[in-house]
DNA sequence: ATGAAAGCGCTAACAA
DNA sequence: TTGTTAGCGCTTTCAT
C-alpha cells in the first residue's frame, strides 16, 4: 500500500524502535484516537476503517506500549507476591498456583521475598534485615497489588504494610484490627482430627509436637491447639510435650535422638510441625532400630511431596498449599478491581491425610 | 512552612493520590527539573536547594512514579524469568538464586511460565499449548529484559525469541546460529565421572541410564554421554541400557521393577536422569529385596535437596542449579547495560558427589 | 464515526 | 545553579 513495503514486521515507517500508535495511525490513515479505539474495542468504529487499522497493526507488528498505557490508565495488570522464602516444595507449590491464577486472571506475577526478622531471639547472631523499608524497596507503582505472606510477627513489614493504599491481600497473617483481605489457613482442623487420631491408640502422655520456629504464626497455633486438644481428652501436657526448632530433617532428628536418649520415644505418637521434620523423625527413629508406625507414630504437616516420597509413606496433615494461592491473587483481583468492596477473610481447612506412619 | 501543615506523609499539597513530582517542587519552591535532579543525584544542585527538595520529599512521602520514569528513560528495572514450570526442588533453586541476583543488580523479577510443546509425542492427549506465541503473552514493554529457559525443542518459542529485540539470555539451549547470551550445563564432565566411577566396579554391560523425557536436552546429551563412554571402555552398549520416560518418582520404580523381572537389576550400575527416578529405582530395589549399593548402584543427578534425604544418602550429578540462576541474572544484567557486548556463553561444569548408594 | 488536543508524571535538552 | 519546555506513547474528553 505505502511505498515502505517490506515483509518484515519489526520495520515501522519511520521509527527505529517498536512502531508507535502514530506509526499505525499514518500507516491507517487514521488518527491515533482511532487507533485507540479498535485496540481497546470499547467504542465503535467503522467496520471498514477498524479492519484497516488491524492491517496496519499486524502489518507493522504493532504492541502497545504497556508503560505509557500504565501512565494513563494507572493499571499495569502487575501484581506483586511476596513471600519470605522461595525455596522448598512448600512456597513452590503456592507460587506456581499463584502463578496460574494470575495468569488467569490476566496479569503476571513479580515476586519478591523479605527477610522476615522475628522479634523473639533466634541463634542467628546476625539477623540479616534487607527490608529496611519492606515496601520501598519494591516498584510498588509498577504493580495494581500484591500479596504477602506474612509467617512470623514483624512489626516493620506490618506497618509499611498498614501505611500503604496499595490493594494488599494477607496471607498467613490474621490480624484483627487489619482491613485487608485476607488468607488464612485453619490449622484447628486438621491438628485436632491428628491429634485424635494418635490419642485413639497412644495415650496421651506419649504425645508430642515437634514444630518448626516458635515464632512461626502456623507452629504456634498447632501446637497450642495440640495441647488444647489433650487437655480436652482429660490428660495435662507436660511443657516437655510441645518442643520447637526450624523447619528441618536436621532438627526432626535431633529432637528423636533426644527423645531416644530419654526412653520418650518408643510408644510415642507424634505431630512434626512439617514433613520434613517428620521425615527427620522418622530416619532417627530407624536408625535407633524403632519400627514405624509400630513402635512409633509419626505424622507430618503440609501435605508436599516428600510426603509421598518416604517409606512408610507419610500420614501428613494436608494444606491447601494450592489453594493458598489461587486464593490470595482472586481476592487480590477483586481488590484491585473494586478497591473499596469490603474485605474479606478466607479461611482454608486442613484435614488429616492416614498414610503409613500412623 | 507551608500553610498546609499536617504530619500524615500520605496528605500532599493539593493532589488526592501519592505525591507528584510537581507537589514536591511546589512545596520545596523550585522547578520540577530541579526535584528530578535531586532524585536522580546525577547533576548539580546546591546543598541548600537540594535539603530543601529532600525536605519536602521526606514530608510528602514522595515516590517516583515508576511508570512515569520508565516512559522517559525505557527502563523498569524489571526482568521476566520464563521456565517452563515453577513447581519442585529444581525449578525453586533456580529461582530463588535469581531472584537473589535480580535484587543485586537493583532488578526485580517477572516470573512466568509456558507449557513447552515437545515436538515428539507424549502420552498426553490434550497437550496444552496456552503459549500460542510465547512472547505476545508477556507484557514485553515493561521488561528491560529476559531469561528464558528452554528444555525441550520448541519451535515456536524459539521463532518469537529470535524476532524480539528485547535483550534476552537463554538457559539450557544450545544454539548454533544464535547470538544471544547463553547459559549452558556442561552435563560431559558429570556423566564421564559417573560412568566411569560405576564401570569401576560394575561391567559394562550392566550399566543403565534411566531418563527423563528423550526430548529433554539434558537427559538426550546425558544418555549420549554415558553411552559414549561405555564405547570408549572397549564395550558396545545395547539399546535397552538407555530408556527413558519423565522426570518422576514412579518412573524410576516402574523401569527398576521392569529390570527387576528381566532379571537384570541385580548387580547393574544406574546414573538416573535425575534424583527423583534414582530414588524410585531405590525404593522398587529394595521392595524387591536388592540392597542398595552392596546388590544395586545408583546414581541420580541434580544434586536436589532430596538426594540428602534418602536412606543411604543419594550419589548424585552436581548441577549447579543457584549458578545457573545467578549467571542467568548477571549476563542479563550486563547485556541490558550494554547491548551491543559480544554474546556470551557459559558452559557451568556437573560433577559427581559420592555419596552412599554407588 | 472520527479527529484535535490535553494531559498522565517524569527526564533531559536548552536557556538564562 | 536553576527554570522552561518539549516530549515519552498512550487514553480520553470534547468537538465536529
Amino acid at each position: 500500500m505505502t511505498s515502505d513495503r517490506t515483509n518484515d514486521p519489526a520495520a515501522s515507517h519511520r521509527s527505529a524502535g517498536p512502531a508507535s500508535i502514530q506509526d499505525v495511525a499514518d500507516a491507517a490513515h487514521v488518527s491515533i484516537a482511532t487507533v485507540s479505539r479498535v485496540i481497546n474495542g470499547h467504542q465503535l468504529v467503522a467496520n471498514e476503517t477498524a479492519a484497516r487499522v488491524r492491517e496496519a497493526i499486524d502489518r507493522l507488528g504493532f504492541r502497545p506500549n504497556r508503560v505509557a498505557q500504565g501512565l494513563m490508565t494507572r493499571r499495569s495488570k502487575l501484581m506483586g507476591l511476596c513471600v519470605p522464602d522461595l525455596h522448598g516444595e512448600f512456597y513452590s507449590s503456592i507460587l506456581r498456583a499463584a502463578d496460574g491464577a494470575a495468569r488467569k486472571a490476566g496479569y503476571h506475577l513479580l515476586v519478591s521475598t523479605f527477610t522476615t526478622t522475628p522479634s523473639a531471639p533466634t541463634p542467628a547472631p546476625d539477623p540479616p534485615r534487607e527490608e529496611e523499608d519492606f515496601l520501598s524497596s519494591l516498584p510498588l507503582s509498577l504493580l495494581d497489588g500484591m500479596a504477602v505472606m506474612i509467617t512470623e510477627p514483624n512489626r516493620r513489614v506490618l506497618e509499611s504494610i498498614q501505611a500503604t493504599s496499595l490493594p494488599i491481600v494477607l496471607v498467613d497473617l490474621e490480624t484483627k484490627g487489619s482491613d485487608r483481605d485476607t488468607v488464612l489457613v485453619d490449622n484447628t482442623t486438621g491438628t485436632r482430627e491428628a491429634t485424635l487420631h494418635l490419642l485413639e491408640r497412644t495415650p496421651a502422655d506419649k504425645l508430642f509436637f515437634v514444630g518448626g520456629p516458635q515464632t512461626n504464626f502456623d507452629t504456634l497455633h498447632r501446637s497450642q491447639t495440640m495441647m488444647e486438644t489433650i487437655t480436652r481428652s482429660g490428660a495435662t501436657p507436660r511443657p516437655d510435650q510441645a518442643r520447637f526448632g526450624d523447619y528441618s530433617l536436621e532438627w526432626g532428628q535431633r529432637w528423636a535422638r533426644e527423645a531416644f536418649d530419654a526412653g520418650k520415644l518408643r510408644g510415642a505418637g507424634v505431630l512434626a510441625g512439617n514433613d520434613e521434620i517428620a521425615w527427620g523423625i522418622m530416619l532417627a527413629a530407624q536408625q535407633s532400630g524403632i519400627s514405624v508406625p509400630a513402635e512409633l507414630r509419626i505424622i507430618g504437616f503440609d501435605d508436599t511431596r516428600l510426603s509421598t516420597l518416604t517409606r512408610p509413606m507419610l500420614s501428613t496433615v494436608h494444606v491447601p498449599l494450592a489453594q493458598i494461592g489461587t486464593c490470595a491473587i482472586e481476592l487480590l483481583a477483586r481488590r484491585i478491581s473494586d478497591p473499596k468492596a469490603s474485605p474479606s477473610t478466607l479461611r482454608l481447612s486442613t484435614s488429616l491425610v492416614r498414610r503409613e506412619t500412623s
